[in-house]
DNA sequence: ATTGACCTGTGTGCAGCTCACAGGTTTAGA
DNA sequence: TCTAAACCTGTGAGCTGCACACAGGTCAAT
């Protein structure tokens, strides 16, 4: 199989296998004739492990931890387990950080919508933007 | 003022300042003497209407064009709506995908609890993860 | 003059891919 | 058999928004 055969096959771009055998996570053998890189069935099942483990958030660089636990014969469990509880923290962190931030772009698209266009002066740019953040940072002591 | 000043008045790292400067979006003036960059307050206000716009959203690219039309004479408030228009799709769109792998990472984590650790097989890397997925696969169907 | 603390600009690194590009391979046609 | 176009490959670079490393400059205290 070839880059290209594989990636069809699981779903993602050929671009997506080079990086992962570019970093070491898949290990394909090379031709000696032309060059190209040859992925078996292990590769295969190996690529399909990563994606699992991507869509569940975690890094690259977790997944690098991971099959190398695997490949030295331990057991990985320990170690997913102990990740993912640092990935959810994450996740947890970016989805609030992500709520707060929709909040407040909704909150400056509802206060424009009555607010007409204005050229810029020496002081301001867009006052759009100015104007919202002094009534934000305003409202937001009280 | 230079850099670290300005950072501090602001609230910001001198990096990002000297990104800013970086990429053309503030123009000090270079000291003849020593080469450092000296910024004025035209600069600062420069800088703090960049950092209203960062938190409502807006790329580095986005604030860039914003200031080059109110540089051109010409209200940027239009460009501003539209901007925002779409990093707020954005935005929402992340947010949805954040609640999304929260969720299928708070189903892991949970369904994790009452399995024990294993070691890899031949086949398997980490089964906490495989059967995982495929639990998953297979519930989405339904 | 010298030490040391602090500051500066520039170059590089980061995740996780994606894109550009020069060249090799395969295939269809003549 | 030759050729030309279509397709594929590996490698290198680029993306965002900074943060860090580093060699050297500056300044106050000795
Ligand atoms: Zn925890
Ligand atoms: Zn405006
Ligand atoms: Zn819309
Ligand atoms: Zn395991």
């Amino acid at each position: 199989m070839r880059v290209r055969q594989l990636a069809e096959k699981l779903g993602v771009s050929a671009d997506t296998v080079r990086y992962y055998t570019r970093i070491g996570l898949l290990a394909p053998t090379k031709s000696t004739a032309n060059g190209y890189k040859f992925y078996n069935i292990r590769e295969q099942s190996c690529l399909r492990f990563i994606l699992s483990a991507r869509d569940l958030g975690f890094s690259v660089e977790d997944i690098t931890q991971i099959i190398a636990k695997a490949d030295d014969g331990q057991s990985a469990c320990p170690t997913v387990r102990r990740l993912i509880d640092k990935r959810l923290h994450e996740t947890q962190q970016r989805y609030l950080d992500m709520l707060r931030l929709r909040k407040r772009m909704l909150a400056a698209v509802d206060s424009w919508d009555s607010k007409e266009d204005k050229a810029p002066t020496g002081n301001q740019i867009c006052y759009l933007i100015e104007e919202f953040i002094e009534v934000e940072v305003g409202s937001e002591t009280k």
